[in-house]
DNA sequence: CGAAAAAGGTTGACATGTCCACATTTTGAA
DNA sequence: TTCAAAATGTGGACATGTCAACCTTTTTCG
C-alpha cells in the first residue's frame, strides 16, 4: 500500500493536529481524490483533471469554453493543457465559438460518451457512499459549513497589514 | 486576480455541480491553501509544505523522522524531498536515531523557531477565522462528518469489482 | 468612435504531489 | 537462530497544480 499517510493522519494519534480545519480537510481532500483515481483507473485511462471537463460537457448545458471551464473549477492553464490531451486522445473534438472569438466550443466523440456511461454510474455510487457516511444532520449541514468557509478562505482581510517597519 | 476559477465553481452557478460532495472538499482545499500560502508569502520564503513539517516539529512531541512525516501526512518521496530542502534553507538540523537506524531526527534551528514564533498566530488567527465563519452546530459537526467522510472515503469496497468478461 | 480595461486562451517555468523501484534496517515467525 | 516480511528513507519519472508573461478579442467608458 502507498497508505503510509494516513497512519496517523486524519486519526490525529499524535497532537492538537487533529483539531485543526484545513489540516483536516486538506487530508480528506487527498483521499477524496485518490479514491476517485482507483475507480477512473478500472475503466480507463482517463484522469482526474480529465474526467472532471468530460464530466462537465455530459451534462449538455454549454459547449463554451469558459462555462466548462468554471464550471469545472480548474484553472486557465491546466484547462488549456488538459482540453488539448483530451482532444488527443480522441476523447474530444473543439470547434471556433462564433458569439465570441476567443472562446471555443468542446464536443464530447463517441469514445467520451461511451466511458462517461461506464463511469458515471461508478462514481454516483461513490456518491451515494459517501453521504450515507453522514448522519441525515450532517448531510443537511455539511454544503452550508463548505460554503461558508470556502467564504472564509477567500480573503486574508482579518489579518492587519504587514508591518510596514523595516 | 488569478481568481478565475471561483467565479462559478463554488456558487454553483451551473448545474447540479454544486451537490457534488468531493468536487466542493476539493475546491475548498485548493482555497485554503492559497490562503496560507499569502499568509507564508508575507512573512517569509517557506512553502506550504515545508511549514506543516515545521509545525509538527514546534509542538516538541517527537524528533522522529516517522512521526513527523506521519503527524504531517506527507508521503514517504515528498517528505524526503522537502526536509532535504529545509536543511540545505538552513531551517532544520537532522541527525541519526540511535533506536531505530532506519529513521533519523530533526530539530529546528533558530531560523525555523523564529519563523514559526512569527507565522503561528496568523495562522491561529485564521483557524479563528474560518471557526468563526460557521454556526456553532456547524462547529460541532464538521469534525465528525469529515472524520466519517475520510473513513468512506478510504477504500471502494462499495463497489463490486469490475466485470471480467472480456 | 476610440482608447483603456477586462476577459479569454496559450505557453513556459516551476512547485507540489504521486508512483514505483531500490537498499537498508527492523520485525516476526518458522 | 535464520530467513522472509515489513517498515523506512531515497531517488527518478512523471502527473498535477500554480504563477506570470504574453497576445488576441471583447467590453467598458470617456
Amino acid at each position: 500500500m502507498t497508505d503510509d499517510v494516513e497512519d496517523l493522519a486524519l486519526d490525529g494519534d499524535g497532537f492538537d493536529l487533529s483539531l485543526l480545519l484545513p489540516f483536516q480537510i486538506t487530508q480528506l481532500s487527498t483521499k477524496l481524490a485518490a479514491q476517485a483515481r482507483l475507480i477512473l483507473a478500472r475503466h480507463g485511462d482517463l484522469s482526474l483533471p480529465q474526467w472532471r471537463i468530460i464530466r462537465v460537457i455530459a451534462t449538455g448545458l454549454s459547449n463554451r469554453s469558459t462555462y466548462i471551464r468554471k464550471s469545472a473549477g480548474i484553472d486557465k492553464s491546466q484547462f488549456s493543457k488538459t482540453v488539448n490531451a483530451l482532444a488527443d486522445a480522441g476523447y474530444v473534438t473543439t470547434a471556433p465559438c462564433g458569439e465570441d472569438q476567443r472562446q471555443f466550443e468542446i464536443h464530447l466523440t463517441g469514445k467520451a460518451i461511451a466511458a462517461h456511461a461506464r463511469l458515471a454510474p461508478e462514481l454516483d455510487a461513490r456518491q451515494r457512499h459517501l453521504l450515507a457516511a453522514l448522519t441525515p444532520e450532517q448531510r443537511e449541514m455539511i454544503f452550508p459549513a463548505i460554503h461558508a468557509l470556502a467564504q472564509a478562505a477567500s480573503s486574508i482581510d482579518f489579518l492587519k497589514t504587514p508591518e510596514f517597519e523595516d
